[in-house]
Parts: structure tokens; C-alpha cells; sequence
RNA sequence: GGGCGGAUAGCUCAGCUGGUUAGAGCACCAGCCUUACAAGCUGGGGGUCCACGGUUCGAACCCGUGUCCGCCCA
């Protein structure tokens, strides 16, 4: 087969998702016998593109839900979108404007028509985005908040709620948004730092001709609601003033002076203006006093009817108005520039305004106390574990939540009125529907709310698995899910409340553990936002660099730290080890010729008896693969991704391409120069061992890099002899797990390697292969510092310092031939090497070795001696110092001792031949 | 202001329970088109592990203080 000698991942990731989807290879049963494993996605929002934040996040997840699928589960990761209320409602609001149109002129129903058709024609942009980054989610079960089924759950919860006497409907200060008309909960408020100023006004100090009350403020126009003006009790500058009242300017209100430990004796002057209907603090203030609540603001953001004359005005131009006022009147003492902190909407960040209004509110305290709960008795783990901190101290310092909002689009609040004012909210689905046949008949009014998205958000990993019908047989087999990935921003927007709701209406947690992704910010850690223009499109990188380089980036990036500085070089890295895995690939391809099942299926025996026989190469390559393959579980049951995936890269690349490809080659080679059965035999084995090793890291590569995966080993089936898989053989070698794997029509539905790690590690090849590699090395640094170029082949002794190492080294001689350039190789004890004419010397594992050269380069071997007897001289020093201090050898444990003293046993060695060779060079 | 996390090579990051001569990739330097791969191969240079104190025979790692950065909450 003609492969290109670059990977090109457009062609391959266009090819696979499809045929995986057709044959339902994303599909789960629920009436599987096997160990369920089930994810719920975090739904994106309609109106959302693909970021980072999302690429890693689901990358994450495929990750997870692809291992545990070939690891045999019944692995079920459930897809959908949220409908985002707020923003969706924006966004068709801002095009009918655009149009000369508005909500309002539209009507309910028609408005909730284009809504519908917007979200159908944009609203799964998104997903399939997911779809293009290979995410295997079962989209027979895609759902989206506003399904039937999930409005039945959202529905019978708000009734559940409310006869539980959890919900209830209240006239309350809540934050609103003046643009999009709505309350919002405390967490949709984002809080930004700006300079704005601090205004000193003057308060006619009723019955004290001539004398003020200063107040300070950061938002002078609401003075017209002022109601008190509040000093600390202990504060004796003001003592004499308790009980007096002021006259409050522009309106003419007489409002009384009042104390309250609340009032910071530091902030301005030390007196504060009370305005209960517009400030958090002041309206508990308010309650506390029994003081009137006055609002001077419309719905819009306007001054209303108890602004006096400032009524009509917008609240910016009424803050001039009143500031050019009171500047008129005198009573402006002074205005200075203030830091200050501006709560915004999280959807459109116009600043939001403290207003009372009428909402329906979640008693908080009765759910937060389980949830706290199940978390602090381990039933839900959080990873990293210290994210239970900020869980903590949000479910400690909870405020009701505001669940009503002031839109259309979403799930309208199942309440009913009816002329007496009786709320009525129905049981069941039936009195739900005569409720909606009387409200269109006029006997009861609707409550015109929807309910916050989050509301919905929190039922979201039972909803979407058939809650609230309780034999639903998703619902039986899947819940509680097992893992729920997520970014630690939404900690409290979801993760709570999944947990609260979970344990209020199912008695169960929702999941069993919790993942928080890092936040991937820019090359300069500053989190990407697009106001910033700083944000990354995974996209284009997919594009640039390929998905399963991207994915395998992500992973990289995904350690315990939760910052990613995401730099795009990382994925160049990455795209790199696509390619070598490609060209590996393509090499083993070309040299398959002759191999037959019965040669793969005796490949990699379990039985390590039965591998004495086998080369050095392959029983360390088999023990180096076993270790990948346990690092690889480990660090996915702990998602630990950067290990998982870096401990696959450094397998394939330093371990399997530099070595053991490396080694198999005059294998491969050997058979075509002799016909002998040995040399055949030789060459199947090796390439039984190549097939075994890069079948299997495929398999443990599938879940980061899906694509590539699965296009190199159908590709590697292909190439395989007619019938392979057929007659997989059965038996206890890794050649047998292969063949057995490639009965399955795709990589992703293949098996995860299974095999006891433990039988395959030989701690006894390793160390005979690192001698080898040690020795290399040292040859290779000779010849890499004495310019002696690949072309030049080289004479080489070596001398053994005992007659196991010698052994060691002649059984495997082919290794030097196989990596560097040779011209003769002699070996043999110390003492019985004779001397070349020159040589450059070096030494590994008390080998000696030397390596022929030209005289004239005397002088470079001399500086190059000189500069390892330095090194080794300090070494020693270190090391003896560090064992002749007594309270080392007295308190250090015995074994850390002994090692430090071989260390300098063997330095000293070393330096002292080094030193010899050095001396007798310069005595030349 | 409170809480949490971070600070390790020019850059991005590993370094888990203290016992290393502190690692990787990229970048850099030198040499290689060695019949899988120049998106490659081989070798090399480069770090008072933020600072100062402390604990310890021994600290990048543990404790304290400070500085800077990030995030969350008020």
C-alpha cells in the first residue's frame, strides 16, 4: 500500500464518524448485563460556538467514555443542549430589531414560533462540532431542555418543590437586568472592577439651621429613594444626631437618622444614605428598622413616578440631573474618584440593578444541608479534592434562589391565579392540563414567567434519562451516572444544585465523582474572552493541526494544575507524534510480507518460560509495553490525562521507534539475504512483534486520538493476510489478544488490552537492555564530540569489568551493529583488550570503552577528558563529604546509605581510570 | 478585604508520600537527505527550582513570612 510519508488528517477524520455512527457504535443498552458507565454531557447552550473551554472538556469525556467502552462497559454518554433562556431570547430579540420588530408586537406565541425556528436552524451548531471532534455520544438519546420529557421533569419538580413547601412566591430585592427585563439569580451577576466616583452629599439637617448630614455615594440618583440616613452607634462624632431627621433634597422627604452596627465608621464620612428598594445592604437595613421601601426605577431602568421630577428620565441621565441639582443647591460637598465594583448580567453586561419585584424563590437551606452532606461523606468525590472548599463555602453562605425570570423563552412557571388571588400549582400532568384549558378559557391566568435554565440544568442528569418516570429503563441501568466532567466555574451554577435536586427527588447523588477541568486561558494566563480577542478557535486548530493532535494537546495539558496557558506551539508537538506513529505505521506495513496468524498468534506469550528463548529487544519491549499499559489504567481511573497520554508518547517513541524498530531490522532484513528457516523464523517473529506492540498501542491510544487510531489499524487489518481475524487463535499471548481484537469491525469497539501487566514485566531484560543503552550512548556521545560523522565507521573495543557484564554484552552484539556505525567490534575482559593505537575512552557501567581515532584528534580527546574528570572529581567530593558526615551515616535509613556508597565506589572507579587514561595521553 | 491555586531551562509544562548529577517537548548550537519519518535522526549547551527564614543527616518537595501572577467570593 502507497501511504503518504506525512499524516494527513483531514481525509481520515472526515471518513470515520460516520461509519462508527451508522453502525451504532455510539449506542448503549440499557438492557446490558455489563457494568453500566455513564456520563451526562454538560449541555452547551444553543446560541454557543465550540471554544477551548469545551474542546477540553470533551475531549475528556470521549477519553473516558471510550476507554471504559472497550474496556467492556456498558458505556453511555448522553448528549444535548440547554436552551439558555436568556441568551437565546437575546439573540432573536436583537434580529426582530433588527427588523423593526420586538417581542412585543410579535406576541407570546408567535415570538416563541421564531424562537423555535431559530434554535432549529442554529441550535445544533454546536454539536456538531462535538460531532467533528469524534465525541461518541449516543445521539439516540440527545436531549434538549425544553423536550417534552424534560419539561414533564421541570414541571413536576416545581410541584414537588412547592409541596414540600420549598418553593414559595415573594416580593423581594433581587438582582435585575434593566435590558433584559428579568431577575437573575445571585451567581448570573458578573462582577467587574471600574473607577467610577464617590459622591459627598449634603442632607438639610432638620431642626440645625446650617448644619449636614454627609452621605457618600456611588450611585447618587438613588437618593430619591432614600428612606433613612444610618450612622454607627458607637461612631461619637454622630451620637448626637440619633433620633434627628433630615430633610432629603429634591424630594422634600422627611427621613430620620437612625444606627446600625452595619455602617462602616470608615466609608466616607462615616454616614450612609438608607435606600432599602435599591442596595442589598440597606434593604436588610430597611427591614431590620421597619423602614419604607421606596422604588424609584421602571422595569426599564427609568426614573418612575416617585422620582419627582426627574420621572422619564434613563437612570444615567437622571444620575446627571441629580448631581447638577444638588451641585445647583449647594449640597454637593465634594465628588471624588472611587473604585467600585459593578455587578453585570452574564448575558448582555449591562450593570444590574438591585430591585424589589415579586419572584418565585427556592428555599436553599433544607437542600444545601444533604448536599453538603453526601459530598463530606465521600458519596460524591470531588477531583482535585480541594474544589469541596469552594462547594463548601457557597452551600454555607446561601441566599434563596431566584427562579423565576422575565422571558418567554423556557419553561413557563406551571403556576395559576385565578380572581381571588389563590395560587394554584398542579399534582399531576392531568390537573396540569385542565389548568391550561382553563387559562385559555379565562378561569385562571398563567403565571407569564418561565423558570431560570439552571433549574432545568440541575435535573439534567436524571431528565435526560427518562426522570420523572420512575421505570424508565435508562433510569433503572444508568443512574446515578458515574463521572461528571465540568469546568470549575460552574461549580455552583450546576454541580450544587445537580446534587441537591438528586438527593431531593431521587434520594440519590447524581454521580459518583466529579471532575474539574482546567480553565484554558492564553499563552499569558489570562483567561480567553472574546471582548479580550484573545480566545483560541479549537476548530481552526483542527484544521491546522488535526483533531486527535488537538485532543492529544488537551490531554497533555489536563494535569492537577487547574490553569492551562494554552500555547498553540504544544500542539505542533503533538501533531509531530501523530506522524511518527504514522511513518512507524508505514514502516511495519512494508514489512509484513510472509506473516501468517499462526506466527502472530505465538507472538508474546503470557508464560514467561516460554519467552526465555525470545530476543532481548522484544522481552523488553513486551515489559516496557506492559508498564505503559498500567501506567495508562492507572492514570485514567485517577484522570490523570497528562500521564496517561505522555506515558503513551514516551512508549511509542523513545521506547518502541528508537529501539525496538531499531533492533527488529536486521530481523527483517536477515531473511531476504538468507533463505534459512532460523533467518524466516527470525524475521516472522519480529514481525509478529511489531504487529503485537503497534496494535495494542493503538488500543491504548484510541480514546485521546480516535481518528488516527482507527484509520492505522484497519489500515494494519488490511495489510494482514486474507481472513486474519477469522481465525483468531485463542491462547494466552498478546499475538492471540491482537488477532482476537481485529474481529471487531472498528478500533473503538475493540477490546481494551486486558492482560495481567504484571506477567509481561521483566525487570531482568530491562536492565540488560539499559547496559546496552548506556553503552551506546557513550559511543555515540564519542563520536557526536569527535565530529566523527555517521558516515565514518568506527573500531571499537570494549572491556568488561566482570564476566557477566562481557557475557551480557557478546550475547548481544547486533544491538551496536544495529545503532551505530561499526567497522570492528572487539570485547573481552579488562586487561585482555589490547590497547589500540589512540583511542577516545569512555565508560558506562564500569565498561570500559574505546573508540579508534586519528591521532591528530589528541588534543580534543585531552579537553574532553579533562572536562569528565572535573565532573567526576566534584561527584566524588559531593559524595564523600556527604558520607563521612557522621550524622548522615547514623540517621539516614541504611539502604539510602549503602546506595550513596556504591555511587562513590563506582565514581571514584571511573574517575581514577579516566584520570589514567588522561595522564598517559599527555605523556605521549 | 477573604479564600484557593500557581511561581522549576528562553517558552509551555512534568517532578505523586523529602534520599537526583532536577526532567520532557519546543526553541538554540553542531553533525547527518543512515532505503518509516527533515513534522525526522544523533550529539551538545542551557536551571542559586520567586525571595528570606525555619524543620531535617538531607528540601524543588514540609512549615512560616514576604513578593509577583491567576481564579473565585465579598
Amino acid at each position: 500500500m502507497e501511504l503518504s510519508t506525512r499524516y494527513e488528517p483531514q481525509a481520515t477524520e472526515a471518513k470515520w464518524y460516520p461509519l462508527w455512527n451508522d453502525a451504532g457504535c455510539f449506542g448503549a443498552d440499557a438492557n446490558s448485563s455489563r457494568p453500566p458507565y455513564c456520563i451526562v454531557i454538560p449541555p452547551p447552550n444553543i446560541t454557543g460556538i465550540l471554544h477551548m473551554g469545551h474542546a477540553l472538556n470533551n475531549t475528556l469525556q470521549d477519553a473516558l467514555i471510550r476507554w471504559r467502552r472497550m474496556a467492556g462497559d456498558n458505556a453511555l454518554w448522553v448528549p444535548g443542549t440547554d436552551h439558555a433562556g436568556i441568551a437565546t431570547q437575546n439573540v432573536v430579540e436583537r434580529s426582530l430589531l433588527a427588523q423593526g420588530s420586538s417581542r412585543h408586537s410579535l406576541g407570546r406565541e408567535a415570538f416563541l414560533e421564531q424562537v423555535w425556528q431559530w434554535r432549529d436552524k442554529h441550535g445544533d451548531i454546536i454539536v456538531n462540532q462535538l460531532k467533528r471532534m469524534g465525541c461518541s455520544c449516543d445521539w439516540t438519546r440527545e436531549r434538549f431542555t425544553l423536550d417534552e420529557g424534560l419539561t414533564r421533569a421541570v414541571r413536576t419538580t416545581f410541584s414537588r418543590l412547592y409541596r414540600d413547601g420549598l418553593i414559595y412566591r415573594g416580593n423581594y430585592l433581587v438582582n435585575w437586568c434593566v435590558r433584559c427585563g428579568t431577575t437573575l439569580a445571585d451567581d448570573e451577576v458578573e462582577y467587574t472592577d471600574k473607577q467610577g466616583k464617590l459622591w459627598h452629599m449634603r442632607y438639610p439637617i432638620e431642626g440645625l439651621p446650617g448644619e449636614f448630614a454627609v452621605v457618600a455615594t456611588t450611585r447618587p440618583e438613588t437618593m430619591l429613594g432614600d428612606t433613612a440616613v444610618a450612622v454607627n452607634p458607637a461612631d461619637d462624632r454622630y451620637k448626637h444626631l440619633i433620633g434627628r431627621h433630615v430633610l432629603l433634597p429634591l424630594v422634600n422627604r422627611r427621613i430620620p437618622i437612625i444606627a446600625d452596627d452595619f455602617v462602616d465608621r470608615e466609608f466616607g464620612t462615616g454616614m450612609v444614605k438608607i435606600t432599602p428598594a435599591h442596595d442589598p445592604n440597606d434593604y436588610q437595613a430597611g427591614k431590620r428598622h421597619g423602614l419604607e421601601e421606596i422604588n424609584v426605577l421602571t422595569p426599564d431602568g427609568h426614573i418612575n413616578e416617585n422620582g419627582a421630577a426627574f420621572e422619564g428620565l434613563e437612570r444615567y441621565a437622571a444620575r446627571k440631573a441629580v448631581v447638577a441639582e444638588l451641585e445647583k443647591l449647594g449640597l454637593m460637598e465634594k465628588i471624588e474618584s472611587h473604585p467600585q465594583r459593578v455587578g453585570e448580567c452574564y448575558r448582555c453586561h449591562t450593570a444590574v440593578e438591585p430591585y424589589i419585584s415579586l419572584q418565585w424563590f427556592v428555599k436553599m437551606a433544607p437542600l444545601a444541608a444533604p448536599a453538603r452532606k453526601a459530598v463530606e461523606d465521600g458519596r460524591v468525590h470531588f477531583h482535585p479534592e480541594g474544589r469541596v472548599n469552594d462547594y463548601y463555602r457557597w452551600l454555607d453562605g446561601l441566599r434563596d434562589w431566584a427562579i423565576s425570570r422575565q422571558l418567554w423563552w423556557g419553561h413557563q412557571i406551571p403556576a395559576f391565579y385565578d380572581d381571588e388571588g389563590n395560587v394554584h400549582v398542579p399534582d399531576t400532568d392531568e390537573e396540569y392540563e385542565q389548568m391550561r384549558a382553563d387559562a385559555r378559557d379565562g378561569k385562571l391566568r398563567q403565571d407569564p414567567d418561565v423558570l431560570d435554565t439552571w433549574f432545568s440544568s440541575a435535573l439534567w442528569p436524571f431528565s435526560t434519562l427518562g426522570w420523572p418516570d420512575e421505570q424508565s429503563a435508562d433510569l433503572k441501568a444508568f443512574y446515578p451516572t458515574s463521572v461528571l466532567i465540568t469546568a470549575k466555574d460552574i461549580i455552583f451554577f450546576w454541580v450544587a444544585r445537580m446534587i441537591m435536586m438528586g438527593l431531593h427527588l431521587r434520594d440519590e447523588v447524581p454521580f459518583h465523582d466529579v471532575y474539574f477541568n482546567p480553565i484554558v486561558a492564553d499563552e499569558h494566563g489570562k483567561k480567553m474572552s472574546k471582548s479580550k480577542g484573545n480566545a483560541i478557535d479549537p476548530l481552526t486548530l483542527m484544521e491546522e493541526y488535526g483533531t486527535d493532535a488537538l485532543r492529544f494537546t488537551l490531554c497533555a495539558y489536563a494535569s492537577r494544575d487547574q490553569h492551562i496557558a494554552f500555547n498553540v506551539k504544544e500542539c505542533e508537538g503533538y501533531r509531530n507524534f501523530m506522524n511518527k506513529l504514522w511513518n512507524a505505521s508505514r514502516f511495519i506495513f512494508s514489512n509484513l510480507e510472509g506473516l501468517t496468524a499462526e506466527d502472530l498468534a505465538a507472538a508474546a506469550p503470557a508464560d514467561p518460560a516460554a519467552r526465555a528463548a525470545m530476543p532481548l529487544e522484544d522481552r523488553w519491549i513486551l515489559s516496557r509495553y506492559a508498564h505503559t499499559v498500567q501506567a495508562v489504567n492507572e492514570a485514567l481511573t485517577g484522570f490523570d490525562f497528562d500521564i496517561a497520554v505522555k506515558a503513551i508518547y514516551d512508549f511509542f517513541w523513545k521506547d518502541f521507534c528508537d529501539y525496538h524498530i531499531e533492533l527488529t531490522k536486521s530481523r527483517l532484513y536477515g531473511a531476504t539475504n538468507d533463505p534459512s528457516p532460523e533467518a524466516t523464523a527470525r524475521s516472522k517473529s519480529a514481525q509478529a512483534m511489531l504487529v503485537v506492540i503497534l496494535e495494542g498501542t493503538l488500543r491504548l491510544l484510541h480514546p485521546v486520538c480516535p481518528f488516527i487510531t482507527e484509520e492505522i489499524w484497519n489500515a494494519l487489518r488490511d495489510t494482514l493476510p486474507q481472513g486474519f481475524a477469522q481465525e483468531a487463535p485463542t491462547g494466552q499471548t498478546l499475538g492471540a489478544e491482537s488477532a482476537k481484537a481485529f474481529s471487531s469491525t472498528f478500533l473503538m469497539t475493540a477490546p481494551w488490552p486486558t492482560f495481567d501487566p504484571q506477567s509481561y514485566i521483566d525487570e531482568a531484560a530491562e536492565t540488560q537492555l539499559e547496559l546496552l543503552q548506556e553503552v551506546i550512548y557513550t559511543i555515540r556521545n564519542i563520536r557526536g564530540e569527535m565530529k566523527m560523522g555517521p558516515g565514518i565507521a568506527a573500531t571499537i573495543r570494549m572491556a568488561a569489568p566482570d564476566q557477566p557484564t562481557l557475557e551480557a554484552l557478546r550475547r548481544d552484539t547486533a544491538f551496536f551493529h544495529a545503532l551505530t556505525n561499526l567497522k570492528t567490534l572487539e570485547m573481552d575482559m579488562e586487561g585482555a583488550v589490547s590497547s589500540p593505537a589512540f583511542a577516545a575512552t569512555g565508560m558506562a557501567r564500569g565498561v570500559m570503552i574505546y573508540v579508534e581515532l586519528p591521532e591528530e584528534m589528541k588534543q580534543q580527546e585531552c579537553q574532553r577528558l579533562e572536562k569528565e574528570v572535573a565532573r567526576l572529581a566534584g561527584e566524588v567530593t559531593r559524595l564523600g563529604a556527604k558520607l563521612s558526615n557522621e550524622s548522615f551515616t547514623a540517621k539516614a535509613p541504611a539502604a539510602v546509605v549503602e546506595k550513596e556508597r556504591e555511587k562513590l565506589f563506582t565514581l571514584q572507579e571511573e574517575h581514577d581510570t579516566i584520570t589514567k587514561k588522561l595522564a598517559l595521553l599527555g605523556n605521549d
